[in-house]
RNA sequence: GCGGGUUUAGCUCAGUUGGGAGAGCAUCUGCCUUACAAGCAGACGGUCAUAGGUUCGAGCCCUAUAGCCCGCACCA
């Protein structure tokens, strides 16, 4: 073996086998029952991130575990071309060469979008690949591929044609920089300092912190028990700067406590006072335009300006009129566009919208009847959100992503949507399609089966649909799985997945989230190309829940690169004593078993139990934790330093062989290269991913009680260490119990204590530890206060082990095996004390 | 306002059905002991946020309070 693990070396060689090789293409063929992840498809906006690394790694574990179990595992990866999110990219790279998006057609627009989308799609797979995923690339998927488009029509005919899609005009929520209707789940609310305006309404006054509305105000509404409006309800104001009169109305939403208790009612641009506005019946009246700019009604001085320029100027003519009362702070939560972060103006407009109530109600009977959450937590937000739901607005003033397939014939003018991508209506007439765009996420909802192929018939889909489980940050629980939930449950009447794996937030060392203009961003490929996948993947893993936002810093990367050195060392070891042995077989002599064999065994077994039990909760953080901890500390601090004065060289070495040999596999679904590199050296099995995963049943044998001796000595050798760092004149202890130790652990202790053992009949201790009575020479003054001490100790754990045992309460309740152990260790301690005090 | 989460060693976090608090890092102290100084060994370090309650027994269950985080709603 060579000194260090090459990794970069490993990985290339392996990575360019598996994909030459299509090692992880899945067979829809099999016998093996399916497994099946499928990748959520990044947005094909940017290179990854450590986010879409971080999902990936455990969506690659998993499958790799599975796979090792035994399943047809299918990881079927893909991209998402993530309709508002790209447009704003490439308005913003044509601006940076001076190309403003308004100057091209649409067919130009569209040459952009696809360079876009092909240099993306490149760059997204060749980083996905160096993370090692054991993906099938033959089935990758592009949610704007001919597949998914067809997929997309013929979603949206059925529930056109079964009347689940609707369209409407209403007040929906509007970027008016991306120039596009939003959902209700694309608006992020930030919380915002601004102005509260109280403004002359004749005799009444209003407050607002949207002054410029005011001329598409329809009504001033007050509280119906507001006594001190009460006569005025029903007579008309004048709009301030103009001498447009409104009524002043009644109406039950309005807070007496706010500001002066009279609202201005403007149903075009807000969505309270347009639900104000349809109850009393008032007009709406558009002042401001689809850019954000002022129009209509607006005396013709504004026109033109932005609401934000409007306001200051309308602000500046109140003021001059001495209609302005007063200017107070405010901070209030203000709509902001998901993507372009800036103001959302709320505006009436035509839409298509998705009818939810009844498609939302099994994706509610079916939780935790089929479908499962990972963390659980999820479930309350998760219910509430489908609860609350309200009709979603799908249609997208966007040139990037799904043409809406809504026809209308140019003879006899009817409309209907079709799966054909040009259709011709029964009439024979010639058809023009809907020009608006389909939400992103509308395609998304179908992905779990889209990417299965041949909507819904093709054996793929018969395979491998539905599939096990989904994991994705829990950030896009509405945007994404819950409507891919009620679109699975619609469209395929299965739900699309058992589990949904909702997991964290990578965040940098400090907590806080990862961002551009933080600066604070790890490039997952710069932590690739210097420490390698592994190391990414399992620094990405460990130290963490999953129902934690995980936090990464480059020291994480730095002890991950220590362990697998440490993994590798060790393996060099475990190489030479074999060789030195001439073992080359696992063929454990189970008859012939040390008390470290024992122990060793034991612990693995152990960390096979809890490991595969994380893996099937799907926390693997703290898998890698348990794996980390037993290999390190278990085998290569205590096993393989015994090792070196074993009695028995080739047991000891086929246990060596053993160990390594099923904790590689425990490893993999991790580590991906180290372990098939090493698997492959010491096994000579070229892909340890078709190994079974470890089985804690298959290691027979009940060692608990070794075991337990051995954990004696390994704290007796503690104590030693301690003993002789206090003292370096330590060189010998006598030890008595010697009906517990043997004369191949004492060889043990004394390697690993440095401190040589004479085993004595009667021993007079200076020291006692775990069962173990010792005499190391100290003076007698130290000898008798260790002595005492100890005799304190045990007097203090008998009286606890005797109250306890006296108690009939915990007799009664306590559970049996409890008990028992209380009872033994009441005996030890008694027979320990009785020794020392003779 | 409603709901959820979280609070354990200086830091990052484990702690599986309630049965004497753990790891890694950091700090300090020894070590090049022939797999590994990217290492080995040892030590230091915790009123498990606070206050009550249930229980024979609470880090874990219940109630309240506080800090931090998140979601939803309101937001003139």
């Amino acid at each position: 073996m060579e000194k260090n693990f090459d990794f970069e070396r490993a990985e290339r060689e392996i990575n360019a086998r598996w994909l030459e090789r299509e090692t992880f293409k899945a067979n829809n063929k099999s016998d093996k029952a399916p497994y099946t992840v499928i990748m959520p498809p990044p947005n094909i906006t940017a290179r990854l991130h450590i986010g879409h690394a971080f999902n990936a790694t455990i969506e690659d574990a998993i499958i790799r575990f599975k796979r090792m179990q035994g399943f047809e595992a299918l990881l079927l990866p893909g991209a998402d071309h993530a309709a508002i999110a790209t447009e704003v990219k490439v308005v913003e790279e044509l601006r940076k060469q001076g190309i403003e998006k308004a100057s091209l057609t649409r067919e130009q627009f569209s040459v952009y979008i696809e360079t876009w989308y092909q240099k993306y799609l490149g760059e997204i797979c060749e980083q996905f690949k160096g993370l090692g995923l054991s993906a099938d690339w033959s089935r990758f998927s592009f949610t704007m591929d001919d597949n998914n488009k067809a997929h997309v029509r013929r979603a949206f005919k059925k529930l056109y044609d079964e009347g689940y899609i609707y369209k409407g005009t209403r007040m929906v929520n509007w970027c008016p920089v991306c120039e596009t209707a939003l959902s209700d789940a694309e608006v992020e609310f930030e919380e915002m300092q601004r102005s509260l305006y109280e403004i002359k309404y004749g005799d009444l006054v209003v407050a607002t912190t949207r002054p410029e509305t005011m001329f598409g105000d329809t009504a001033v509404a007050v509280n119906p028990s507001d006594k001190r409006y009460a006569k005025l309800v029903g007579s008309f104001v004048e709009i301030p700067l103009t001498n447009k009169k409104i009524p002043i109305i009644a109406d039950e939403s309005v807070d007496i406590k706010f500001g002066t208790g009279a609202l201005k009612i403007t149903p075009a641009h807000d969505h309270n006072d347009n639900a104000v506005g349809i109850k009393h019946n008032l007009e709406a009246v558009c002042v401001i335009d689809q850019k954000g700019k002022m129009c209509g009604d607006a005396p013709i001085k504004y026109h033109g300006m932005t609401a934000l320029e409007a306001r200051k100027v309308v602000v500046a003519d109140l003021k001059a009129a001495g209609l302005l009362v007063s200017v107070k702070p405010h901070s209030s939560n203000v709509g902001t566009c998901y993507r372009c972060h800036n103001l959302v103006e709320p505006q009436i407009s035509s839409q298509w919208f998705m009818k939810m109530k009844e498609l939302a109600q099994p994706a509610i009977d079916c939780l935790n009847k089929g479908l499962n959450l990972y963390p659980k937590k999820f479930e309350k937000i998760y219910l509430n959100w489908l609860n609350n739901i309200k009709d979603w607005c799908i249609s997208r003033q966007l040139w990037s992503g799904h043409k809406i397939p809504v026809f209308e014939c140019g003879e006899c003018r009817k409309r209907f949507a079709s799966e054909f991508e040009r259709p011709i209506c029964s009439c024979g007439g010639k058809c023009s399609q809907d020009n608006d765009v389909l939400d992103t996420w509308f395609s998304s909802a179908l992905w779990p089966f889209s990417t299965l192929g041949a909507r819904g018939n093709s054996d793929d889909f018969k395979k491998f649909y539905p599939t096990q489980t989904m994991a994705t940050a829990y950030e896009i629980i509405f945007f994404w799985v819950i409507r891919m939930v009620f679109s699975g449950l619609y469209h395929t009447e299965k739900l699309p997945f058992e589990n949904v794996v909702l997991h964290g937030l990578v965040r940098d060392s400090k907590g806080r989230k990862m961002s551009k203009s933080l600066g604070n961003g790890i490039d997952p490929m710069v932590i690739i190309k210097e420490f390698g996948a592994d190391v990414l993947r399992f620094s990405l893993l460990s130290g963490t829940k999953l129902d934690r936002d995980p936090r990464y810093s480059t020291e994480k990367a730095i002890l991950t690169r220590n362990f697998i050195n440490k993994i590798w060392n060790a393996s060099k070891f475990i190489e030479a004593y074999a060789l030195g042995a001439e073992i080359s077989d696992l063929k454990i002599d189970f008859a012939k078993l040390g008390a470290a064999d024992k122990w060793i065994l034991t612990q693995l077994k152990k960390v096979i139990k809890d490991t595969t039990a994380r893996f099937e909760k799907f926390d693997i953080g703290v898998a890698c934790d348990y794996l980390e901890r037993f290999f390190w500390g278990d085998v290569c601090d205590v096993y393989l330093e015994s090792a070196k004065v074993s009695a028995d060289k080739k047991q000891t070495a086929r246990i060596l062989l053993f160990v390594l040999n099923n904790f590689l596999r425990l490893l993999h679904p991790i580590m991906p290269f180290a372990t098939t590199t090493l698997y492959k050296e010491f096994f000579d099995i070229e892909d340890v991913a078709f190994e079974p995963f470890p089985n804690a049943e298959e290691i027979k044998g009940n060692f608990a009680k070794e075991a337990r001796l051995f954990e004696g000595y390994i704290a007796l050798i503690k104590y030693l260490r301690d003993a002789k760092k206090k003292d370096n004149a330590l060189k010998t202890a006598n030890v008595f119990s010697s009906d517990l130790i043997d004369g191949a652990n004492i060889a043990i202790i004394e390697k690993l204590s440095a401190v040589k053992i004479e085993l004595e009949k009667i021993a007079k201790p200076d020291a006692v530890v775990s069962e173990f009575k010792i005499l190391l020479g100290v003076d007698e003054t130290k000898k008798r206060a260790e002595i005492a001490k100890k005799i304190d100790e045990l007097k203090f754990e008998i009286a606890r082990s005797e109250k306890m045992l006296a108690n009939p309460a915990f007799v009664s309740k306590a559970p049996a095996a409890l008990i028992k152990a209380e009872q033994e260790k009441l005996a030890r301690n008694e027979s320990l004390l009785k020794s020392l005090i003779n």
